[in-house]
RNA sequence: GCGCCUGUAGCUCAGUUGGAUAGAGCAACUGCCUUCUAAGCAGUGGGCCAGGGGUUCGAAUCCCUUCAGGCGCGCCA
């Protein structure tokens, strides 16, 4: 087998063939299938592009693999395109390519733009994404944020790997978090209007539920008569504002985090719809629904789930479960070719049975992918700080973006692994905030974009949709940079497929900390017309990919800074 | 007790899915602004990849095991 997620910059598809059809011809037909791994060496001398081929065929060969590295070397054919092919060590072969190969495939990359770098790997294949949903009881945390800037970097990352991509926030509006939300405001309500009022164990205490409370009594309760109303019938006035206004107030810190979604799906919806009872319907048809000790159970274990799972309680009342298996239904039944999940990881128990109702609405569990964000553990001056929206402590997504930045702290979670777990320390946030890794990469951008001011006013003449340099006049470090450029669209195809926007992060991480010293260095502009325009070539073709990675992460490039 | 995630520099994290001498940013210390932006550059120090076994030409990466931390194991949501 090809290692086809390794094939595909430098134009390796055209070096992937090269190497097969000379090993077809060097080694027995019976080793011709073997696996061909092209890497990239991490030591420079090392070539461009390597195989360790010749040490995999050693053993079955029964010859020592320098030799079948000579051999190999020895039968390729069209070697122009590399400037040199060595073996190394115990019988790697490494290939570097050749100048005028790497100023083509700039020019390329000049001229295609973001067509260059990127893959149609999603062909048009409709994908949807969930993110965020969190419960509308509160402000967004820290954690949230997290998953909202993942969320909308994958969503980028797919779409221009070319897939149609659906962001949607399912908003749970029908249980019992809502009602103890009502209960809390309802509470404090009540104590407002100097009715003495017991606030009832359970339930929402931050500061927001007084404000809550406060809007409420000034802008309904001449509307709603509030005072002839039973408890009972303000109550559910009462939560339906309050959930209303929380969910604004999401909507708007989302809106301003730079993040936001093609579809709202909400649970009470399902319900009204009767969509969850013709979900049940639907498993039950299949066969996959029993009635145990006057519940009603699905049958998850038929799909490698630990125990069945209670969608009816005994007194009759659907269990949260219930309303996720139509939920997910639905998404099926909009027919995305696949559906990805962004959970925190505190849910991680629940990726079984979901993707049991999968399999039991005929589809593989394949087709619903759950990505888990590991927990974000917040400290304050090295000291843990409790996360919890019913003791009302918490730091919200609002008061990190309004004191860092929502590029600062986009990156910030976007230079993680999602399954890592991931401390964040507001007062070092804070302190470091000026010094943040992103301003690294924006500062390369903007820097770029000041050369070719620069350039616009010594009337140097160049003109940027014309590509016209002599490469010839690069020097090592630009070589190496060029190098790094055309690694992109091979990066961009990796992260697309393993679902990992950071790696485009720390990719653009190294191309600025490549520019950064090259810039020191070496003039871009200067008297030489030929050189200027080569290197301004080469700065166009770094702020294309600058640009296009940032836009990816959902980070602003800006233009000077 | 069972399951999932994690353990890499003082701190926060990468490590191209098994490759060659393990990297970056902070923090610490030394230098550099009449030049296209010093949110930058040059340099120094810092490691038993948690421990132990195994698999093979080759392991931070795969398997087993021990330890440590986080999170789950409801007719809660």
């Amino acid at each position: 087998m090809i290692d086809n997620q390794l094939v595909r910059c430098l134009n390796l598809t055209v070096m992937e063939k090269i190497l097969r059809e000379i090993l077809k011809k060097a080694v027995n037909a019976q080793y011709a299938e073997v696996s061909i791994e092209i890497e990239i060496p991490k030591e420079e001398g090392f070539g461009d592009l390597s195989t360790p081929i010749a040490m995999g065929l050693a053993k079955p060969l029964k010859k020592p693999p320098r030799k079948i590295a000579e051999d190999i070397v020895n039968s390729i054919e069209n070697k122009e395109i590399f400037e040199k092919i060595d073996i190394a060590g115990p019988g790697f072969i490494n290939f570097t390519f050749s100048k005028r190969y790497l100023c083509d495939e700039l020019k390329e990359l000049i001229e295609k733009q973001d067509n260059f770098l990127i893959e149609d790997i999603g062909k048009g294949k409709r994908v949807q994404i969930e993110f965020v949903s969190a419960n509308p009881t509160g402000p967004l945390h820290l954690g949230h944020g997290r998953g909202a800037a993942l969320g909308a970097a994958l969503s980028n990352l797919l779409t221009e790997a070319g897939y149609r991509v659906e962001r949607e926030y399912y908003i749970n509006d029908a249980g019992r978090q809502v009602r103890l939300l009502g209960m809390s405001v309802l509470a404090k309500y009540k104590q407002l209007i100097g009715i003495e009022y017991p606030f009832p164990e359970d339930c929402y205490k931050g500061e927001y539920i007084e404000d809550l409370a406060k809007e409420f009594k000034e802008s309904q309760e001449s509307r709603v008569k509030s005072q002839e109303l039973k408890d009972e019938e303000l109550l559910e006035e009462i939560t339906d504002f309050a959930y209303k206004k929380m969910l604004d107030a999401i909507k708007k810190d989302l809106a301003d985090f730079g993040v936001f979604f093609d579809s709202w799906q909400s649970e009470k919806v399902l319900y009204e719809k009767g969509e969850v009872v013709q979900a049940i319907n639907d498993l039950k048809k299949r066969g996959y629904i029993y009635e145990k000790e006057g519940a009603t159970w699905f049958k998850s274990t038929e799909f490698g789930d630990d125990k069945d799972r209670v969608i009816i309680k005994r007194e009759g009342d659907y269990t949260y479960f219930a309303p996720d298996i139509a939920y997910h239904r639905k998404k099926i039944e909009k027919g995305f070719d696949e559906i990805i999940d962004i959970w925190g990881a505190d849910h991680h128990g629940y990726v079984p049975r979901m993707q049991a109702v999968i399999q039991a609405l005929g589809y593989p569990k394949e087709h619903l992918r759950v990505l888990l964000v590991q927990m974000v553990t917040l400290l304050r001056g090295g000291k843990p700080v409790q996360m919890s929206k019913r003791a009302g402590e918490f730091i919200t997504l609002r008061e990190v973006m309004d004191e860092i930045g929502t590029d600062t702290t986009k990156f910030l979670f976007l230079t993680r692994r999602a399954d890592s777990h991931l401390e964040v320390d507001i007062e070092v946030a804070k302190a470091q905030s000026s010094e943040n890794p992103v301003y690294y990469v924006q500062y390369a951008h903007a820097r770029i974009n000041s050369i070719f001011e620069k350039a616009r006013q010594e009337a140097i003449g160049y003109r940027q949709e014309v590509i016209d340099f002599n490469g010839e006049l690069f020097n090592e470090e630009e070589i190496r940079i060029i190098k790094k450029l055309l690694l992109y669209p091979m990066m961009f195809r990796n992260a697309a497929i393993a679902h990992e926007p950071h790696r485009i992060t720390f990719y653009l991480q190294e191309l600025a900390g490549m520019f950064h010293p090259y810039y020191h260095k070496h003039r871009v502009v200067s008297e030489d017309l030929e050189i200027t325009k080569a290197r301004l070539a080469l700065c166009k073709a770094i702020q294309i990919v600058l640009r296009h990675g940032l836009k990816i992460l959902g980070v602003k490039a800006p233009e000077r800074m």
